[in-house]
DNA sequence: TCTGGGGTCCTAGGACCC
DNA sequence: TCTGGGGTCCTAGGACCC
């Protein structure tokens, strides 16, 4: 028996989920995102293939969704009916025999499982969470996280892809290196400006110029992403958060000290909801602010002590808004809290 | 043309200490 | 007058992901 890792990926989660309760919009442009008004400040969540076929994506703004796809359907975010969703598939994924579930997010997991027959076993695991949740996923099978996730892509919708050390190079080597999970249009840049274009040109690189570029870690982890290499194995201990935040996007920007700070004292008392149910107190303050149109800034202060106290938490969010002193229209807010680490730390 | 809301991790560089 | 070498803690900011 041999040791694979299965990446398992919900196909278009959301809107999957809400045509569950809305059969007969089976088959048209669904788009889920913001409060389900196109005319709103708000982007795609995420956007049935119907929708996908013209150009609406996730990211884009609801309004441009409109423009590009007038007949598509929009509807509102839901979270708790897709954390419950979510829920079901993750249960059915541990409930594999031997299987060693790592979660990533909403919609999709790495699955460590030992078979001779990995196709064979990602076909179960489909048919398994299509039987328990009605919904259809896609998997990546591989030989380490990377190359399941990525091969996950060549695999949808409801397909499945292997990606291996034997075929890495023919599938992925021409590829530009944004290819790469983890990769974006920053870091591909910044390859280009030392020579490297290609997840093949990364693979043979040079180690010691990757560190030399982007620092020990970094530089290390770019060369063998290149590679395909890295984890093998998922690792199923349960997650414990870094951090809680919340953040506001205004239909109207605001314009006053006061409407910033009756902003900061609201989205400060979601977050110490969130902290308190953790049970480990605010110790830095992070301040998220977008002035119109789209300049973000965001600061963060360590606290005097660790704080569950709203008031507390707003000043000092306020007080990192005042340093930025600008006095634009605000766009967008947000409060991070910071947590103290659990003991034994992460 | 207009850019959500939830997160994580890394690097650089200053301040300070021994 | 010029200035080691190691370390920690902190903030700023960048980048990426779902």
């Amino acid at each position: 028996m041999t040791q694979w890792v299965l990446h398992v990926d919900m196909d278009q989660f959301l809107v999957a989920v809400e045509l569950l309760r809305r059969p007969e919009l089976v088959g048209l442009p669904v788009v889920v995102g913001g409060r389900g008004d196109p005319t709103e400040r708000a982007v795609v969540s995420t956007a049935s293939y119907e929708a996908r076929e013209h150009g609406v994506r996730s990211g884009l703004a609801l309004r441009l969704a409109k423009r590009r796809c007038p007949d598509a359907v929009f509807l509102p975010v839901d979270r708790p009916v897709y954390e419950e969703a979510s829920a079901r598939v993750m249960e059915t994924l541990r409930s594999h025999p031997g299987a060693v579930v790592e979660v990533l997010g909403w919609d999709e997991a790495f699955v460590g499982v030992e078979t001779d027959d990995p196709l064979a076993t990602a076909r179960e695991v489909q048919a398994a969470v299509l039987a328990a949740t009605s919904l259809h996923c896609s998997v990546g099978i591989g030989d380490t996280l990377v190359r399941a996730k990525i091969a996950t892509e060549f695999g949808k919708p409801r397909g499945t892809f292997q990606l291996t050390r034997d075929n890495w190079m023919e599938v992925m080597g021409e590829r530009p290196t944004t290819a790469l999970w983890g990769v974006g249009a920053k870091i591909a840049a910044r390859l280009e400006a030392i020579g490297i274009r290609t997840v093949a040109d990364l693979a043979a690189a040079d180690e010691d110029a990757l560190v030399a570029a982007f620092g020990p870690s970094s530089g290390a982890h770019l060369g063998r992403l290149g590679r395909g290499g890295g984890r093998s194995r998922p690792d199923d201990t349960p997650w414990v958060a870094r951090a809680h935040g919340r953040e506001t996007t205004f239909q109207a920007d605001l314009t006053t000290a006061d409407d910033v700070r009756a902003a900061l004292a609201e989205l400060a008392e979601r977050v110490v909801d969130d902290v308190r149910a953790e049970d480990r107190p605010v110790q830095r303050v992070h301040l998220k602010a977008r002035f119109a149109p789209f300049f973000t800034f965001t600061k963060v202060r360590k606290l005097a002590e660790p704080t569950y106290d709203v008031e507390v938490i707003a000043r000092t969010a306020y007080e990192l808004f005042v340093a930025l002193d600008d006095d634009r229209p605000v766009r967008l807010l947000g409060v991070r809290g910071e947590m103290v680490p659990p003991p034994g730390g992460y």
